[in-house]
DNA sequence: AAAATACATGAAAACTTGTTCATATATTGA
DNA sequence: TCAATATATGAACAAGTTTTCATGTATTTT
């Protein structure tokens, strides 16, 4: 009986040179780890992901997202600047609206299976 | 042909009330927002994820974590004192070494699904 | 043309986060 | 027992983030 499937080694620094050539390979690289951790800390404030949950299926003007977030105008136009930033939402111009609709399909499935997971799990 | 097949609908203050009530069952509660802000957060710095790749599938000590990541102790020690408190790794202590190892299969799958996005797509 | 509406933005303030530095504890080896 | 090794931790600091405040631009309405 294995109580934990995913372990499948102990690696300590008296070991030999083999096993810290495993733990080494097991290492994301730097660049790698940059890119990564932008994406989660998209994801990693309160607020933001309010907003995203609301961005996930519609297009919504920004007076909506601040009437339905309860947030100053001014906070979700900088947030959505952050999102344009990192090109995770598209946006189009129609008379004096402005509609935002997320724009990046593996945001969208990091939200839904962060979601399941936090939800019941 | 449909460009998006996420978007479902266009919403704006001027709607009815109808479109306003869908927009508010869209909106994930503050509680459940926080607590997933949290499970990204822990995703969201690049030594954190480096830290995590390594404890993915294997247990290590701290003495090698640092041989391997080239962090000081200290920063080290902080990070697994901080995943420690979010339940996200479990350690078993053996003589003068303690070895750490990924505790939470949800942040585990969360990782593997940020990567493969990350590395190709 | 003036007023109102919708949104954006720069700067500052408030808060959070990650690292370093110094030091503490616990275990092992001589 | 004394020195060395392995790890933890509090405090201070640097850097980053989010919000607020004040103000700016563009579009529409009257």
């Amino acid at each position: 009986m294995t109580l934990d499937p995913h372990i499948t080694a102990t690696i300590c620094q008296d070991d030999d040179t083999e096993q810290i050539a495993i733990l080494n390979d097991h290492l994301i690289d730097s660049p790698t780890a940059n890119r990564l951790a932008e994406v989660f800390k998209a994801l990693s404030d309160p607020n933001r992901l309010r907003l995203i949950s609301l961005l996930l299926e519609n297009e919504v003007c920004v007076h909506t997202l601040e009437a339905t977030l309860g947030m100053t105008q001014s906070a979700i136009s900088h947030q959505l600047r952050h999102l344009r930033q990192l090109n995770l939402v598209r946006f189009r111009k129609e008379g004096r609206h402005v509609y935002y609709a997320l724009d990046d399909d593996h945001v969208r499935g990091l939200f839904k299976q962060g979601l399941l997971h936090v939800e019941h799990g």
